[in-house]
DNA sequence: GCCTGAATAGTACCA
DNA sequence: ACTGGTACTATTCAGGCG
């Protein structure tokens, strides 16, 4: 049978002694079926040392072949590494089991040099020499259906050929189920090996919303029945927020003390931990949208609420938020026990939707990646980068290189001017765009151009200041990946530009292009990490002098046309706009430099400080930009940053620095009459280590120590919330769990003196303001009259 | 032992 | 668990003083 697959999930198993690989997807006729191929063999190659070669290799091989009983086939493969012809030995194994145990036999054996793939999962192996596109469309050719008791699946098929991809990025329509759980504890986080679960939370995009709730401590059955209602309902997507970490398994092991098993996948299995952390549900996609949110540096405090802000989903104004702590307190009571209640189930939902708002784009980054759908969302940034590069180097017929431990040696970076304080008027901020993939791509810089020292062979451009030498042709890695994704990019803006912006596919395809646009910014960072695959030095740190190389010709071309710079830093320039001018300058650049440069914005005016990195601007459309400054930093108090905003739009739009005093006043007195409500005094700070490793003394690490000595589990890399008291002594003395507070604890001098108004002073003394001026209002008589 | 300025630790930002 | 460049606060350290 013939018919189109979308693939969701991707497994491998050991079935009835057979290896296979398992797809799991859904045809056009929304069918949700599983595919198994048993005709996968892993392999790996061998690189055989100079002096023996491959073909001498291969014979050996074949010859003590007894010796090496896993073995189903040894061949001489052509191809190449970083760029250059090699000769390697393909091992073939019988069988996935036993393939880490020939790895290690002949990886020792006499003459090889080099072991290469054979650190690629089985899973993803096949994806790769097939070219699957985990969400991307596919057509399978002869299908044997066959029957398996026991499957939740529309039909099953043996495959004798791996489906073959066909270009199209619009996906089936998926059922989702989000969920969310509430468990109660004792003292402190509630522990899976004591505390029960007594709400399971679910909502569908089908529009089902449902809630298992246990009235008494014995949360047997809610678990059953929250598996059941998996089962029945079989979704594609099962999404959670902070369900890698806390629900699945916490649920997993609630279950086992039950003796039950939550057999939530669709061939039965259990969640299970898997690659980076994520927790696998086979034949389903299982999301954990924090970590999705982990990425959004927007997002400080990676709160489902703060999520759904950035968003823009809105959330039920009637619907108070619970916090851990309060959690023990609602369930006492019956009536809070219902509010409680409300609030899982709009939990649950608001995941679906934030699932709903961003699956678009974690399809697109699946696709791109090559990396399914469940483990992309979970992934760092640079395993995806990895992932998409094994795929490019698959296409252009290079091996992969294995990731090793190698010594991290820093390298210059980016240059940043320094700011000309005060306030500036009509400023254009020009910038290069997409600066460094641009410059790998126009000098070839690439791990495979890179010239040793000793053989100069061919046409090469030498690098300024560092004097690393790069191969001009043919191109290298990097530039045939680089210019790839940039052109297609190009083609999905073309695309884009002739669909109606409200369509399925407009979407689709914007999606796509952010995709492709953080895989190509990520390149550079990438090739300077020492876990990258594709990991040279001297390549990033290229890139970076030829960054500097190329700001240095702009602000040079600048100045000789008399165009004021005030600022810049990596790729930008601030300067002057004086449009003609402007654009003969952009003129100039691209033609001189081979480099598109456009203006990025403009800014009414603009403030700077004596400091790099820190500004903030008006915007023409009025909205007001802040870069750096506290009032977008996310270890500030709210109170803080609120009157360091306000004081700018005081300052740029009302010019008026009256008015900003008057206010910085005004909260100042508030703060200390208690007028201002509790939350606007916390302050978030991340805990990167573990608590006892840390060697000063400071707020957020006392306080971590003190949650976790009553019970409260916080990872490392989680935010830890505190506010100042009046306790006498250090400030990490001071500091407390704002949960064990009340608004009379505070100590107002700390937030008025160490946060009110070094917020508002950072800007108020560009413009001449003293501390003395604003601490005396009597002073302050001439101020008002700004000419 | 107290005070002060310099050095260090720690965090979060920009590009 | 993508890079280097940067600002900034609070703690800790070192040295002067008495």
């Amino acid at each position: 049978m013939e018919f189109p697959l979308w693939l969701l999930d991707i497994g491998h198993d050991v079935a009835d002694g057979f290896s296979e690989i398992r797809l799991w997807g859904i045809d056009d006729q929304g069918r949700r079926l599983m595919l198994v191929d048993r005709n996968f063999r892993p392999y790996f190659y061998l690189v055989p040392t100079d002096e023996r070669g491959a073909e001498q290799l291969t014979a050996e091989i074949k010859g003590k072949r007894q010796s090496h009983p896993g073995i189903a086939d040894v061949v001489v493969h052509e191809t190449r590494f970083f760029g250059r012809p090699l000769c390697v030995v393909r091992i073939v194994c019988e069988e996935a089991a036993n393939f880490s145990e020939c790895v290690e036999s002949m990886a020792k054996a006499e003459g090889v040099k080099e072991h290469l793939e054979d650190d690629l999962r089985p899973s993803y192996r096949y994806l790769l020499d097939n070219g699957l596109e985990p969400c991307g469309w596919h057509q399978v050719k002869n299908g044997k259906e066959v029957s398996r008791p026991g499957l939740r699946i529309d039909g099953i098929y043996e495959l004798e050929t791996a489906p073959i991809r066909v270009e199209k990025h619009i996906a089936p329509s998926l059922r989702m189920l989000s969920f969310t759980t509430v468990r109660l504890g004792g003292k402190g986080t509630p522990k899976p090996k004591t505390d029960p679960v007594v709400v399971i939370s679910i909502a569908t995009n089908e529009g089902e919303k449902k809630q298992f709730v246990t009235e008494n401590r014995d949360d047997r059955q809610i678990i059953e029945e929250f598996g059941s209602y998996i089962q029945s309902f079989d979704p594609d997507l099962v999404v959670g927020y902070g369900s890698n970490t806390v629900e699945w398994p916490y649920l997993v092991e609630r279950a086992k003390i039950h003796g039950l098993k939550l057999a939530v996948g669709r061939a039965g299995a259990e969640p299970h931990r898997s690659l980076y952390g994520h927790i696998s549900v086979e034949g389903r996609a299982n999301i954990d949208l924090a970590d999705l949110a982990e990425g959004m540096p927007e997002v400080k405090v990676k709160t489902l609420w703060n999520f759904l802000g950035f968003l823009g989903v809105s959330v039920k104004e009637e619907v108070r938020l619970i916090e851990d702590f309060e959690i023990q307190k609602f369930w006492a009571s019956i009536e809070a026990r219902g509010e409680l209640l409300e609030f899982a189930q709009e939990y649950a939902s608001k995941i679906l939707e934030a699932a709903k708002a961003t699956m678009d784009f974690v399809m697109q980054l699946s696709s791109l990646t090559g990396m399914p759908l469940d483990y992309v969302i979970a992934a760092a940034v640079g395993f995806r980068v990895d992932s998409y590069l094994m795929r490019q180097a698959k296409r252009l017929g290079e091996l992969i290189p294995r990731r090793f431990e190698q010594p991290y040696i820093p390298y210059r970076g980016a240059i940043v001017l320094e700011p000309k304080p005060g306030i500036h008027k009509k400023i254009a901020v020009l910038d290069f765009t997409s600066m460094y993939p641009n410059l790998m791509i126009l000098h070839n810089i690439s791990p495979d151009t890179l010239i040793q020292p000793e053989s100069i062979d061919v046409e090469y451009t030498t690098i300024p200041e560092v004097g690393h030498r790069f191969r001009k042709e043919p191109p290298g890695f990097y530039k045939a990946v680089l210019s790839n994704l940039i052109s297609v990019r190009e083609d999905v803006k073309k695309k884009m530009a002739g669909l109606d912006p409200n369509s399925t596919e407009y979407g689709v395809l914007k999606e796509r292009e952010k995709a492709i646009k953080v895989i190509t910014n990520a390149t550079y960072g990438y090739a300077g990490w020492v876990g990258a695959r594709w990991y040279v030095r001297e390549v990033a740190e290229s890139t970076a002098a030829l960054g500097r190389a190329t700001l240095l010709k702009v602000i040079e071309m600048a100045k000789d046309m008399g165009i004021e710079i005030v600022y810049g830093d990596t790729d930008s320039i601030f300067v002057k706009y004086e449009p003609e001018a402007v654009e003969k300058l952009l003129l100039r650049t691209r033609q001189g430099l081979s480099m598109d440069v456009k203006i990025d914005k403009i800014y009414e005016p603009v403030i700077f400080t004596e400091a790099k990195k820190r500004y903030a601007g008006l915007l023409p459309n009025g909205k007001l930009d802040v870069v750096g400054l506290e009032a977008i930093r996310g270890d500030w108090a709210n109170i803080a940053k609120t009157v360091q905003e306000s004081v700018l739009e005081l300052v740029l739009k009302d010019r008026s620095e009256r008015r900003a005093l008057e206010y910085v006043w005004k909260t100042a007195s508030d703060v200390r009459a208690k007028k201002v409500p509790l939350r606007e005094f916390i302050i978030w700070k991340t805990l990167t280590k573990p608590v006892g490793e840390y060697e000063a003394r400071s707020a957020h690490v006392e306080v971590a120590k003190k949650l976790l000595s009553e019970g409260w589990d916080l990872a490392v890399g989680e935010k830890v919330s505190f506010v100042i008291t009046k306790k006498p002594g250090k400030l990490f003395e001071k500091a407390q769990p704002y949960s064990l507070v009340t608004l009379d604890d505070i100590d107002a001098e700390y937030y008025v003196n160490s946060q009110i108004v070094p917020a508002a002073m950072r800007v108020l003394s560009v413009l001449g303001v003293s501390d003395a001026q604003l601490n005396s209002k009597e002073k302050l008589p001439s101020l008002s009259d700004f000419a």
